[in-house]
DNA sequence: CGTTATACATCATATCACGAAGTATTGTTT
DNA sequence: AAACAATACTTCGTGATATGATGTATAACG
């Protein structure tokens, strides 16, 4: 998918995959992939600036030895969710402007 | 609309303006502008990009003593949108995932 | 003659995705 | 145990790009 295009989703995606239940990294990742193709570097630059927006919250827990850092979403977090579902709206008006045929001259 | 949403959005909807006949900035701002806000130093930014991707050509013409750039979409620019409505497919189930209900526990 | 609309151009700034590279621990294989 | 892969998170530099501010120039209008 086009780099400009992602830019408008990974937000909405990473927040969609923490929404039902808290996740870590890793985890966010594998749920992401099938629908949009990110990275580890991507991931967690992404999840610190939404920390920082206040869109989620974090905790550190241990996991086999292991510390990982599961991420929460907060109210602003599932807003902007439903923010992106309005904006959703607009964007099947500006797809149908885009793929509408031109239907200049009716008869040939 | 989210800036970040729109950088995806803007170049197709500048060649979706004037796929059906050549224009010039001002009249593709107004064009657009139903759809999607952009300022005429996003246009005329915009303008030059696709320019040099080749997916629009420039003519200068004279209109009322003053000269007018008149934009004129390629093969390139045409095949851009038809790319653009293969990924609207991938946005689409991108937009099911995030906008998904928790199904969780079924019967509450 | 002053103001507004038309028409195009340039620059600095801020945001952001991403590859590259790094650190560290836990399996798993040889 | 040595080697390697998988898990898990971090930092840095780079390139792309939307936008406001600002500038130039002409036509139309009063």
């Amino acid at each position: 998918m086009d780099i400009q295009l992602k830019r408008g989703l990974l937000d909405v995606c990473v927040l969609a995959a923490i929404k039902n239940e808290d996740s870590y990294g890793y985890k966010i990742i594998k749920d992401v992939k099938p629908y949009i193709e990110l990275s580890e570097s991507t991931l967690y630059t992404i999840l610190k600036r939404l920390e920082a927006a206040d869109m989620l919250s974090v905790r550190t827990a241990e996991h086999g030895g292991r510390l990982r850092k599961y991420y929460h979403i907060t109210d602003k977090g599932l807003r902007r969710i439903e923010d992106f579902k309005d904006e959703w709206k607009e964007m099947l008006s500006i797809y149908r402007f885009v793929s509408k045929e031109d239907e200049g001259n009716g008869q040939a």
